[in-house]
DNA sequence: CTCATAACGCGACCATAGTTGCACTAGTGA
DNA sequence: TCACTAGTGCAACTATGGTCGCGTTATGAG
């Protein structure tokens, strides 16, 4: 076989390249204009330039595609906001989900690929892998607010973070009510408090 | 015009209700089988016996039927069940919610209303809908713990419950990760402790 | 019972997602 | 520079989701 949807080609060089930017590009243009529900491979290839079945032959089809998306956004370098105390950096954490969702101007790649997800294990599995990333880098905020005392050693640092922005993504995606600032602040607000007084330390350490 | 997709029938009864009754349990029948992914207007015609344009008419699409499905599991008189305590009423609720999803003789309505809440807004509405109503049922066991004297007066309800819930709805359909008997423990665990030192009074208070 | 018509069944129809075989272009190693 | 072939473009094709017009059935009111 030549190439896989998985794997990557066996000649990564020149126009294999071009096309994997411009295909990627589009699909994140075209995830901005209709959202993951008017999501199109035709219409990512006609906006992209490369033909439809280069298209479904590399990527398979829209999962791929965002599944891609999601593997490439996770090189972006991203890394949380420090306010200088584990609430105010677990807030900031919250606000920056929340304005992920509300964007206007790029209807969020994560929204689409959680909804991807319901549809495809290869997005699925894509997800989980983003998550897994995000949940390591943003860990860094609770492990330094142990080292300054805001919490106990022993602390698991992304089950903090969970607790911090579960809710709203609860809101978000489930039961599909308003998020106000004040709930991401009470959010951060209880992970911080119950972190401090040691509700992540595992029972077995 | 004559009926409509939100509206009720102007002929409710006999044949109506009868295809009613047949399509929206060959709707649930089909999601168990093959999860919303898999769901077509075609297959749960034929299954249900009711002609694929009688469908399409009377609910548009899987999106109408699976709003129909939600809000007539609303009328199921569903109930949270009592420990006796606040802790293990919210863990109960928890360990319902994971059961839910990964029961695998009916793949989850909710879980199928949440995915299909992505692409459409009839959806969305009906999910809404089904969450407000369950937050609302949900909510006894938390007044009923405040006249125990286990939260403070002034608490809000819903908000205890949406914080028992939300690390589950995460992991299940955010981060995609597997979901232990104890984290339903922790979550409920820090929910209830939570509500115990007045964290869930609203600030005007 | 009778009648107007809401609701339905039926089949033909259109649009488009996804596939396939073939010819061709252009990376890549020698 | 040259040969090999991975990767691509192209166009025709299949399959199926969804729509439409029309004749038929049977509900509910008088």
């Amino acid at each position: 076989m030549s190439s896989d949807a998985d794997g990557a080609p066996a000649r990564p060089g020149g126009r294999t390249a071009r096309n994997t930017a411009a295909v990627l590009d589009a699909t994140l243009a075209e995830l901005g204009d209709s959202g993951y529900a008017g999501l199109t491979v035709e219409r990512i290839a006609a906006r992209s330039g490369v033909h439809k079945a280069t298209v479904y032959r590399r990527w398979g089809g829209v999962d791929g595609l965002l599944a891609a998306s999601l593997a490439r956004s996770r090189e972006d370098g991203w890394a949380p906001r420090r306010t200088g105390a584990l609430r105010g950096d677990l807030a900031a954490l919250g606000h920056e989900v929340v304005l992920g969702f509300t964007g206007s101007d790029l209807r969020s790649v994560p929204a689409a690929a959680i909804s991807a997800a319901f549809q495809s294990d290869r997005a699925a599995d894509a997800l989980r892998a983003f998550f897994a990333d995000r949940h390591e880098r943003s860990a860094a905020v609770v492990t330094e607010a142990i080292e300054r005392g805001e919490a106990p050693a022993g602390t698991d640092p992304c089950e903090v973070v969970r607790a911090a922005v579960a809710p709203l993504y609860y809101r978000l995606c489930v039961s599909r009510e308003p998020v106000a600032a004040a709930d991401v602040d009470r959010a951060a607000r209880l992970a911080a408090d119950a972190a401090g007084t040691g509700a992540f330390v595992p029972p077995a350490a």
